[in-house]
This record gives C-alpha cells, sequence and structure tokens, in this order.
DNA sequence: CATGAATGAGCATTCATTCAT
DNA sequence: CATGAATGAATGCTCATTCAT
C-alpha cells in the first residue's frame, strides 16, 4: 500500500496556486490541475474533499507558510529605522519574489469559496503581520512612530506594498529604496 | 427609438457591476444577469456579441466615468498642501462610496477576460488618474513634493487608498484624515 | 421563442420510463435518454430540475394516470361475483399490459430517489384502487365477501396480481380465469 | 487457515445484503462495503473477481440458505389444511423477519446485474419452493386442493405472502391468520 | 493475503451562446 | 428588436478496480 504522501499534497496545492495566480479561482480546472501535478483526477479528492476544500487548504497553507517566512530574519542591530526599514525591505521582497500568492489573496477575499468569513482571513494576516505590529508599537513607544492605530498603519503599508510588488520587477533598488523611505516618512514623527 | 436602448446598456452594464462584486466575473451568469435586468437572455447578445465584450465594455465604460468624476469640484483655493489633500480626500470617498468599481477593477486585472493587455489598463486608468498626476507635478515644480518619478509615488497613493477605501465604512473622519496626513508625509518635502 | 412544449415533457417521462423498465433507475443516464427523446442534454433540464425531480414527477405522472385508466369502464351489469372478478381481469390486463409502470413502481419504492415519504406512495396507491377499494366495500356491505379489514383483502389481490401480470405473457385465458377464480374464493363468503 | 476466510466472505455477503437492502444494488458502495465490514476495499476483491461477481454470489448464497431453512420443522401431524396453515404461517414469518432478502431478490430480478437469466432465478427460487410443492401436490392427490398447475397456485401464494411480508410488522396474528385463512380459501376445495 | 492510495472512465449538471418564433 | 427554449461542450466529482507496499 502506498501511504498518503505529504508531498503529494503539498505539490497538488503549490500546482494550484501556480495555478489560480494565472487563471484565477475559477480558471482553475480539477482536471487540468491533476495533469499539471502528474496524478489522475480522483487523486486529488483523496487528498481534498472537493475544489471548495482544496482552495480553502491553500489558504490556510499560505498564511501558515507566509508567518514562518515574512519576517524571519530581519536585522536586529542599528537604529529603529534602520531595522524598519530593513523589515519593509524584506517584506516588499518577498511579497514580491511570491507575487502569486498575493494575487492569490486578491482572489481569495473576493470569492465565493471564502465562506463569507472574511473576518477570519483579516485574523489570520495580522498573525502573519505580527511581526510589524510589533514593531510598530515598540516604534511608537520609543516616540520615532506616529501615534497612529496600527491598525491604520499597517492598512496604508500592506496596500502601498501590495501595489509595489505587483510593480517591483520593472523598479530597481533605487526606485524600492525611494518607496520605503516614502512609507517611513509617512509614519515616522519627525 | 435610440434612448431607450441606451438607457437599457446601461441597465445591463451597472447591474453587471453589481452582481460582478457580488460573485466575481465567474460567478457572472448570463441568464440570471438577464433576469436581474428584467430582459431575455437573448436581449444581452444584441447590445453584447459575448460576456468577454460584455466586461470588457463594462471596463471601458467605469474608466471613463471614474476619469469624468474622480476628481471633480476639488478645490481651487488654499494652499497646496490644502488642495492636495482636498483631493485625496475626495478621490478616497469616491472610491470608498463605489467598492465595486475597485472590486471589478481588482478582478478584471486578473482575469482572462482582460486579454493580457494589462498595459492598456494601466493606460486608463492614468487617463482617470491625470488631475492627481497633474498635482504632484504641480508640487514637485514648486519643491513641495519629492522629486521621485510620479509613477511611483501614483502608485503607493493608490495602493493606501484602495487599501483604505475597502475599509472605509469602518473609520471615521479623524481616522481618515489621519491617513491622508501620513499620505501627504509620504510625499512632501518636510 | 419556442414555448414550452407539453409534448416535449411527455416524451421525456415515456422514454425514462422504458428505459429505467429496462436498466433500472441508477442505469438512466442523463444523456443517453437525451438521445433517446432526441434533444440535447440541457434540455431535459429545462423541464426537471435534476434526475431526482424527473423521477419524482414520473411517479406522480404515472399515478394520475393509472388512476385514470386503471377501472374505467368496469361491466356495470350482471351479478357483484361477476362484476368484481371483471374488475380483477381489467385490472390484470392493465398491468400485465404495462409492466414497465409495476418495475419502475418497484425500483421507486426501494430508491433512495424516493425520499423516505412512503406514506405518500401508498396513499397515492390507494387513489389510484379506489374503485377496487369500493368495490369491496359494496362486496361487503351485501355479505358477499369476508369481513376482513379491505386493506388487507387489497394487499392480497395486489401482491397476487403483481406477479401474475410478470407472467401474463406466458398464460392463456383459461390460466387467468383459474387465477381470478382463485382470488374470488379466497375473499369470497361461500 | 481457511476457516477464518469463509468467515470473511460470509460477513461480506451478510454486510453486503443490509447494505442493499438499505440503498439499493447501484446505491452499493464497495469501498463503504469494505469499511462497514472493517477491511479494506481490495480484501473484497481478493473473495470476489468484481462487483456482479459479488452480487450473484450473494444470490446464490441466499437462495441455499433459504431452501434450508425456509419449510424446516413444518409440524407434521394434525389434518392436511393444518399442515398447510403451518407452512404458510412459517413462509410468512421467514420471510417477514428477513425483509432484506426479498428486497434483495426483487432489486436483483431487474438489474443487469442478473445477466438476463431470469430462468435460472425462478429455476432456484423453486428448488427453495420444493416443499411448498411437495405439499401442494400432495393437497392435490387428495382432491382437498384445486387441480391447478402448481407454478400457477405458487405464483398467487408467493404474490400475496410477499406483499403481506413487506406489511407483516404492522399486522397483529389475527390478522395474519385472516390472510392464511384467505390464501387457503383461494386454493382449496370446498 | 491484506492494505488503501491511485487510477481514470463515466456521469450529472451548468451555462455561454444560438435561433425559431 | 425581443424572447427564452434549445443546445452541447465543458467540468466537478464518483467509484469500481488495480497495484505498489
Amino acid at each position: 500500500m502506498r501511504t498518503k504522501d505529504e508531498v503529494k499534497e503539498k505539490m497538488i496545492l503549490e500546482k494550484a496556486l501556480t495555478m489560480i495566480s494565472k487563471v484565477g479561482l475559477s480558471g482553475l480546472k480539477m482536471s487540468i490541475l491533476a495533469k499539471e501535478v502528474g496524478v489522475a483526477t480522483g487523486t486529488i479528492y483523496i487528498y481534498f474533499k472537493d475544489k471548495r476544500e482544496l482552495i480553502n487548504h491553500l489558504y490556510l497553507y499560505l498564511v501558515r507558510k507566509e508567518t514562518e517566512l515574512s519576517f524571519e530574519n530581519v536585522y536586529q542591530d542599528g537604529s529603529f529605522e534602520c531595522k524598519f526599514k530593513s523589515a519593509l525591505d524584506k517584506y516588499i521582497r518577498r511579497v514580491a519574489t511570491n507575487p502569486e500568492v498575493q494575487i492569490f489573496f486578491e482572489q481569495y477575499a473576493r470569492s465565493p469559496y471564502n465562506e463569507g468569513d472574511n473576518d477570519a482571513i483579516i485574523e489570520e494576516e495580522n498573525k502573519a503581520l505580527r511581526p510589524l505590529f510589533d514593531l510598530i508599537e515598540m516604534g511608537q513607544n520609543e516616540a520615532l512612530i506616529k501615534n497612529i492605530s496600527s491598525n491604520l498603519i499597517i492598512m496604508m503599508l500592506c496596500g502601498a506594498v501590495g501595489e509595489l510588488s505587483c510593480q517591483v520587477q520593472h523598479l530597481n533598488q533605487t526606485e524600492i529604496n525611494a518607496c520605503i523611505d516614502m512609507m517611513w516618512d509617512a509614519i515616522a514623527i519627525h
């Protein structure tokens, strides 16, 4: 008996992500996904009850993965401004390197696959952004960052980063730095 | 009589927008759309060759409408900063009042209906944002705004506004003003 | 516009009956049924929401049809015994001529398509058997038929008729008459 | 060890019978059957080549079992009428106690699993009914039972018993006796 | 022998589009 | 022009059967 293959499950999810980022959620055809993964159609249904469950699992899978990776290895030394900008840079690069994730999240948020439970999404995303929240609060405590609800701050930063990451391939380091500077100026106390 | 026809065409487009913002592009069923509009399925095909054309027409229709409305009646008096913030406020409110448009644009950008011609979208959007571009350039000429590519500036602002507008219903005027201040600080020369 | 065709609906039901009697309920394939009827697959779904509804409608359709036809034109003259035997004869012949109906009812009764609502079936069947019930009660009032619950009497007669009708093609009139005599003897007061 | 295997084979057949009587032949899913039995799907295919063979074996298994059990221990003393009625009573009870068997036979007779060989079924059933045949012939020799083809007589009795057994749970002994009396009157010479 | 993951043909159902009225 | 019944390709999902372990 072949044992249920965790690697295979991951392959299905990863391939699904790639396909969704190209053709959208509704463009994801189970049979084509199976072919891409190199398994039979039915095999996918061993790992996921149906398309909805596949997509919801993909969402959770990505949130968890992002949580782990997003802000690891942020520089711990230097001034606060330095740390913050380094974190933003890391974040932008991460999002830019995995635009499919960003695209998928956008698609998912507006889809019937997300069972109206938008709060759950927001909460999970907050978890992934925990380090950024912490950094901001730290800055606020040190009177380096404006004393505005961190939700508002994160919202603006995320919006900007999201938009930025879509175009990051067309940008050079100087431009990215300029953007990071803008973000810093937006929230810093001068 | 031609008048009635144009009304019907507009009704189809508007209803389509509403439906797409709720169920997504692929969730838009031609027969249901027809029912909502109060016409027969076939009638829609008199006005639009197929679903793709309907959606592309909707895109153009919205771009034009937004261009007209987005920045009209911006305050012309007061300091530059005052004018700029007023323009942003207007923009945020406009986007917030018509979230369907924002949602549709997001959906459209990533869809197979948009024939890979993402540049065309960007160009049209730029047209709609012309007044904002002009304002920024004016500010740069007066050395009030950082001398960064206006594309970058717009990108950040739009990202922030987009994210903001999604939540605007949960925000009070003070919070919105705080965000506008952040945006201004991001791009202004201090 | 073509108007929804009552004849077509009937054709679908009749063809479905024929097919079910040959291959069973689960053997009924919507696409093949469509081909047999001479329409596209989708057309069937215009008239019936899904396979379940098709089958349930078929059931009601047959019950009504049988109700109308089962005992019409029963001899009104002659002795009671004569009338009764004539009614039975008619009934046996009807069932024998339309074995598909009998087969379908059997299949339906035990199927997941019959939504557990077996009482509804029984009630409808009773309606179809009304004339037979009346006849029996009449006989009981005249002290010609045993004073047993008419339900029991009907049950036995139906069981016998059902079994008989399956074989009726292999039987000659003498044999059928012998059976009818047995049925009469079973219930008559001697 | 062979013993254990036969037990497992029997378990598969018995569980299949139970399931079929509930969900029908087509409702029987091999994987679910396996789960119910407590073995792996593949195991069933060690004992039966495929679903068809499983069902055909089940049929034979039941016919043999019924033959053994149906008429054993029929009272040997008393008048012929007494013996006959006792036999019928036994038969009704047996059928009533095992309605799944009755249901399965009905399903099987009309199914594509029974390879058109309906005569074979009838023959096997006749074998099971041998004791009843014998009893009837004995009665005919003693001029107690009508001189009608025993096939016809059996047919009527079986139809009646089948119908009766479906309802037997709602019937009390008096009612069952009334039915047995009717059956006797149907075939006896008065 | 036993297991249950893997297979893929097969089927119910949907929905964009057409066309007879 | 307007209608909505008809079409049928496309798709999600099932399940009998196989086979690697």
